[in-house]
DNA sequence: CACCAGGCAAGTA
DNA sequence: TACTTGCATGGT
């Protein structure tokens, strides 16, 4: 109906000014999931240094993170912060990969997409975000990725209340948009970078792409 | 110096 | 159910 518009035109402004974004850097699916978990509330430069330090001592695939003991692969991802927190979870996550799927992600990603995301759900270390960030960008199924930025934006656009449920923010999106996984790759990139340049914390919208939109 | 970054789980009442 | 707190590095 009409904000089948809204979503589409906000969409369609932002790429407009940033332009192709080709999310999510990595080079793997692995390495996205990997990214994903440790990007968890971090600068994604801090977690940049600790993937290149996993690459360096050839251990970023399952079997390598499998076999790493905890001390030293949290000594390895410590440039992303949390550091013991998320070995725990990159331990959970393997765990669950080899317990479920003989520790291959294409086993995983052939499972239905809503009872995998589930199952996801219940791995310790694994919340909506990084479920849907795995599910979008490494095993590109069409599900939307919901994130801090994306919430600060439509708040301060009055588009959600300020108590609105990440389920019911995915759901704004999926019921009004399309399923296509380019487009929910790309729509969520777009959120990321407005929120960085425009949209901050502190109220400052000089030059946001969105300050004509209205819901 | 304070504040922030592509969250999540566990604890408390 | 509804808050609050711990987790930690590195850039601005």
């Amino acid at each position: 109906m009409k904000r089948d518009h809204y979503f589409l035109a906000t969409y369609k402004k932002l790429n407009a000014h940033f332009g192709d974004l080709n999310w999510w850097p990595g080079n793997s699916p692995f390495e996205v999931i990997v990214g994903a978990i440790l990007t968890q509330n971090t600068a994604w430069r801090n977690v940049e240094k600790a993937i290149a330090r996993l690459k360096s001592k050839e251990l970023l695939h399952p079997a390598g993170i499998l076999e790493i003991d905890d001390s030293t692969l949290a000594d390895l991802i410590r440039p992303a912060g949390y550091y013991n927190i998320k070995t725990q979870r990159l331990k959970s996550f393997i765990r669950f990969l080899y317990n479920g799927y003989d520790g291959k992600l294409d086993n995983m990603f052939a499972e239905d997409l809503w009872r995998l995301r589930t199952k996801l759900l219940a791995v310790k270390g694994i919340g909506e975000e990084t479920a849907d960030s795995i599910l979008l960008y490494s095993g590109e199924k069409p599900i939307f990725v919901v994130d801090a930025y994306t919430r600060r934006i439509l708040q301060r656009h009055d588009v959600i209340p300020g108590d609105a449920t990440y389920k019911e923010i995915q759901n704004l999106f999926m019921t009004h948009l399309p399923h296509s996984v380019p487009l929910y790759n790309q729509y969520h990139a777009l959120f990321v970078n407005t929120g960085k340049h425009f949209c901050t914390r502190k109220p400052r919208c000089e030059g946001c792409p969105l300050q004509s939109q209205v819901y």
